[in-house]
DNA sequence: TAGATAATTAGATGATAATCTAAATAAAAT
DNA sequence: ATTTTATTTAGATTATCATCTAATTATCTA
């Protein structure tokens, strides 16, 4: 089983607390990307930051309202993080 | 929910290629320092540190045997990760 | 159209992390 | 006891990454 960029894209999405963070945000239902600031302590541009690599692992969408942008949650990007974290860890269902 | 430093380790432990890569082998069985060498290019100093790193993490266990170290993979451990992995992306089940 | 608001992009800086070589430790074999 | 083998530790270098401020883009409103 190799690995591919875009699955390693998924962990280092996820290595970072604060995206850990924002994902968590999300799970609760789509936000606004002022709504996700007011949970942090940095600036905008380190936000939008973080969110263009969890944008680019695919775990999360945006969509245009107004000049806000909605994020969700991407859930069938997840669910396919948890499978590559299943492989990796537990007892062999499918490897190779 | 708040993340704890241990866990916060374990996600560090998994987000390098290479460690995630010592972790597949791992999961075949224990292997010793040059067993695990062989499976990469990387000097020994490299695999030495990415070891302490899993170690820390307690992902992975290490016993003596005369002159070489054995490594297994922490199954509990891995379980726990599998756990917070959940939590953090899957609908939620008992979070708070 | 001008100004305000929302968010991203550009570019710089400091911190963290991966890697290397060389040296150290420890057990085994001669 | 000396040498060899297995692994780790120390210290340095380089690359990657999180963060910042300033500038830019795009939308909305007066």
């Amino acid at each position: 089983m190799q690995e591919t960029p875009k699955q390693e894209s998924l962990f280092t999405a996820i290595a970072d607390m604060q995206r850990r963070k924002i994902l968590a945000l999300l799970k609760q239902g789509e936000m606004s990307v002022a709504e996700i600031k007011a949970n942090f302590e940095f600036s905008g541009a380190t936000l939008s930051h973080h969110l263009k690599i969890l944008k680019q692992a695919e775990l999360v969408r945006v969509r245009r309202q107004g000049q806000q942008r909605i994020y969700t949650l991407n859930l069938s990007v997840a669910e396919e993080l948890m499978l590559l974290m299943n492989q990796l860890l537990r007892k062999r269902e499918s490897n190779e």
